[in-house]
RNA sequence: GGCGGCGUAGCUCAGCUGGUCAGAGCGGGGAUCUCAUAAGUCCCAGGUCGGAGGUUCGAGUCCUCCCGCCGCCA
């Protein structure tokens, strides 16, 4: 029992982040992903720092929309027509450089059995009943709409549509199983008002709990489909006359990921997860110590269209269960293109897989994190884009090349103060305040900066984040420029070379989180070794070997420049 | 209609609990170095911080009202 709860307390530093899964049936697209980015270098930085991390993402592949599609696209067999779609978000992540350690799928059959468990839990604890639901059912949306969201279809006469999807919506009335939400609106008024984090950022949490506080009980919340008219689904338990609703299947996709039900609840101290659908992962399998903790430690990132499936319906379909509720919901805006909302009607959909073709994935990733506050919408601007790209490559490219040109030598800056138990540079600018405060303050900004990334990524402020970085790598440019190392003696040189070089490697380091290809580039420029790249490297001095070839002719540049693509050779523009 | 947010230099925006807060980046204009991917560095914006009142010794920073955007809910 003792040691049971010092393991849990080591754990206690586990976490699991997930994306919403997705409906493979549309293409992949820049608000996919946005999740997975900011779920990845999360997961990511979580690893860095030597924590235990889980990181969940997949495809929602049940439901009517699937049905229909498979069938208009003459399959017989809608798991076929899903196997088909669903490589394309593997692909996407794949090119993305999106770590994830389960790609789970909702027909995979550990999460099937999920589902089951999890309706059962609700039904035996007394939250299911079966009732008749009447309503505006739009079959696009798979969702029945209160009558007034319901208008007559201007264009259609006899037709009704909703007003906020435009789909059709048609009355009619069924035999449902149904949820008794209209139990849980003060239990999960208490748990936000208890745990202030639960929704993030704050704003949206106000206004969630806002509604929930003032809008009444909440209605009781139909969670099966007639079989019927949903054939692509998964069977109630011990009713075949109907099928789990596409929404109680998703959601349960953030248990089956972690080792299911069953081991949470037990609390078991060990579970092995199978990988059904990456078949690149040769174990095929995931051990995950303690479920029912990493359950406790889940963040759920998610768009701000489905904040009151995460933020209502979730947690109380947990509590019904009895099963522990994840740490944090993280609700982020959509994208725009040109401050236009995307759509296909308009042709400006933007490909993330050609963006990441011209531009290089991980500038798409530091555009994309430095041009996004969670709580606004971002706005694509390929220009924007394209500068990104140029900064990274005349900013910080620039300040690695310049200092491997044939006047400096990087291997005997790093060696000259590799005997030395701190940086001293006092003496050597002696007489140079201006130099000496530079190079101080430098240093004292780069011992700081894991700090700081540690601060910003457990917020998500990445604008600010990044906005550091660049703030410290123009610091650098700035010593170089301005001391002029190239003509000094070779002391001074050395010591400026370092600082310079040190910039470049701790940042790069700390970086990997957030481009994980890139900044590899970076630290090979300077001959970092692949074992010395941890976090136990990224303060100043702790390499004292880089640098061995870096001087050599002949060598390439970090990052290339680019030629500005021009509007009518842009090919982000889906047809 | 209800609730919430926003409106700061041409553009995108920083400005926590009121007193170097009038700023950054980009664009534009000018200068300059040459280690470097024609990359770098530096200087230049006189903007009444949407408008009008109020609180205060003092307000982008708090209060009220008005105007204009936007979000969520109904």
């Amino acid at each position: 029992m003792q040691c049971r709860s010092i393991v849990h307390r080591l754990y206690s530093k586990v976490s699991h982040v997930t994306t919403p899964i997705f409906y493979p049936n549309a293409k992949p697209h820049l608000g996919h992903l946005y999740s997975n980015l900011l779920s990845d270098v999360y997961h990511r930085w979580q690893l860095f720092k030597g924590n235990l991390s889980f990181f969940t993402t997949g495809t929602d592949e049940h439901g009517l929309k699937i049905q229909c599609a498979s069938e208009s696209n003459g399959f017989d067999q809608p798991k076929k027509f899903v196997d088909k779609l669903y490589p394309e978000f593997v692909q996407l992540d794949k090119i993305y450089g999106i770590n994830y350690t389960r790609f789970i799928r909702t027909t995979d059959p550990d999460h099937i059995e999920n589902v089951v468990k999890l309706w059962e839990l609700c039904l035996k604890n007394g939250y299911i009943y079966m009732g008749e639901h009447k309503g505006w059912y739009s079959i696009s949306d798979e969702t029945f709409y209160p009558e007034s969201k319901v208008i007559k279809d201007p264009k259609n006469d006899g037709k009704y549509l909703n007003t906020e999807s435009k789909n059709e919506v048609v009355y009619q009335s069924e035999t449902n199983y149904f949820f008794r939400l209209s139990l849980f609106n003060k239990k999960i008024v208490d748990h936000i008002r208890k745990n202030p984090d639960f929704i993030f950022p704050a704003s949206k949490r106000d206004q969630i709990l806002k509604e929930l506080e003032t809008g009444g009980t909440l209605p009781d919340l139909s969670i099966s489909r007639p079989s019927a008219r949903l054939k692509w689904g998964i069977p109630t338990p011990n009713d075949p006359s109907q099928k789990v609703y596409v929404w109680f299947d998703a959601l349960c996709n953030y248990l089956s990921s972690i080792g299911g039900i069953p081991s949470i609840l037990s609390d078991a101290t060990e579970v092995v997860s199978r990988h059904y659908s990456d078949k690149s992962n040769v174990k095929g399998q995931l051990l995950i110590p303690y479920p029912k903790e990493v359950q406790r430690n889940t963040i759920h990132v998610i768009g701000k269209d489905i904040a009151k499936f995460h933020t209502v319906y979730w947690p109380s379909f947990l509590l019904a269960a009895g099963l522990p509720l994840p740490r944090q919901i993280v609700v982020h805006g959509h994208w725009l293109c040109n401050g236009m909302k995307m759509s296909k009607s308009l042709g400006n959909v933007v490909d993330p897989i050609d963006m990441a073709r011209y531009y290089g994935a991980d500038i798409v990733r530091w555009f994309l994190l430095e041009n996004s506050k969670l709580e606004e919408d971002g706005d694509f601007q390929e220009a924007k884009l394209y500068e990104t790209r140029e900064l990274l490559v005349s900013k910080w490219g620039n300040l690695i090349n310049r200092c491997c040109g044939s006047k400096s030598n990087i291997e005997r800056a790093v060696m000259k103060f590799s005997d030395k138990a701190n940086f001293q540079f006092q003496e050597i600018f002696q007489n140079e305040p201006i130099v000496s405060e530079r190079i101080e303050n430098l240093a004292k900004l780069l011992n700081k900066s894991q700090e700081v990334f540690d601060e910003k990524i457990a917020i998500f402020q990445y604008p600010q984040l990044l906005r550091h970085v660049w703030s410290i790598i123009n610091d650098a440019n700035t010593l170089v420029q301005n001391s002029r190392p190239w003509e000094r003696e070779l002391d001074q040189q050395d010591t400026i070379i370092f600082l310079a070089m040190e910039t470049s490697r701790i940042l790069s380091i700390l970086c990997q989180s957030i481009i994980p290809s890139l900044s590899q580039s970076f630290l090979d420029r300077i001959d970092v070794s692949k074992e010395k790249r941890t976090i136990n490297y990224a303060r100043l001095g702790s390499d004292k070997t880089y640098g061995k070839q870096s001087n050599k002719k002949g060598r390439e540049v970090p990052l290339k420049k680019i030629p500005f693509r021009l509007p009518e050779e842009q090919t982000n523009m889906r047809s």
